[in-house]
DNA sequence: GTCTATAGTCCGATAGAC
DNA sequence: GTCTATCGGACTATAGAC
């Protein structure tokens, strides 16, 4: 910590104001995402279904990473070396599934479809992301989303 | 950690024998869970689809809950009242995933398939339980996870 | 069982912005 | 003169080393 704050600029005690935990750093623009996510959900056509408006919100934010491949695929990887990150992580997809949720309901989805959507939004852009690190080809990300969703729909139309 | 220790009849020392973690505490029972449904994912007929297969262990597993709804109740209040143990908890839920995917590829069900369906799977587990431990009526968990899944297929068609 | 390292908190002092 | 940000020191709890 010491060290960390240092490199900062700043004391261990200042830090804490601005982070809650040492982990944190790793999480910034968790809330920018967030409010593109809202945002998104909020514009899309009335007529879309739930899982569309979450499928609008998900692409939306793709272009976000893409400036960013080489940064993204280092971090993912600092994190799965880590189960403390891990945690963080987790925690983090779930608050963006919450704001999703949220959104959702703000149209007037009811629950449990809001959450439900919001949770199936959130596995298929993980599912695409871990591809979109790792696959070599760098495809592009939106598209890796819309595959990830067909995917989905195929395998639990298969129950 | 003291009283903890103290209280469970150990020193602080021992308990950390048993335990990694003072939030470890809270999460027994999780390693039996995992290989419940290892065996009833591995024991499903070889004509059941991933998602069949998956949907069979998680009912499976349900009259493991049914016997102490009152000690899930208070648990998960516990766990809701504190972010430290929400993490954990998200860490826990994703470690049954990754068991249930597991289970899956031994089956032959290749990835990404086998990732999705287990998630799939613990979003309607998960979600059937919420409402299971709100639910004053009380209703049947394993009747509650059908309809969570049926639920998800709907709105993920709807897209 | 003791001893130590690290994360994180609390309180009070101080310096600069407006 | 008030308000806010930084800082320093003393303190607690978790966890690991030996």
């Amino acid at each position: 910590m010491t060290e960390i704050a240092a490199r900062a600029g700043l004391t261990e005690r200042t830090f804490f104001r601005y982070f809650t935990d040492k982990r944190e750093v790793l999480f910034r623009g968790q809330d920018r995402l967030r409010e593109l996510y809202m945002r998104a959900v909020a514009s899309a056509p009335d007529s879309a279904t739930p899982i569309e408006a979450v499928a609008a919100a998900l692409v939306a934010a793709a272009p976000m990473f893409h400036e960013r491949r080489e940064r993204s695929r280092q971090r993912q990887a600092v994190i799965a070396a880590n189960p403390e990150l891990q945690e963080r992580e987790l925690l983090k997809r779930a608050s963006l599934a919450a704001a999703l949720a949220d959104a959702l309901r703000l149209r007037g989805v009811a629950d449990p479809d809001a959450n439900l959507a919001a949770e199936v939004g959130v596995i298929a852009f993980h599912t695409a992301f871990a591809r979109w690190i790792s696959d070599p080809g760098k495809q592009d990300l939106a598209r890796l989303i819309r595959e990830s969703l067909d995917q989905l729909k195929a395998i639990i139309a298969g129950g």
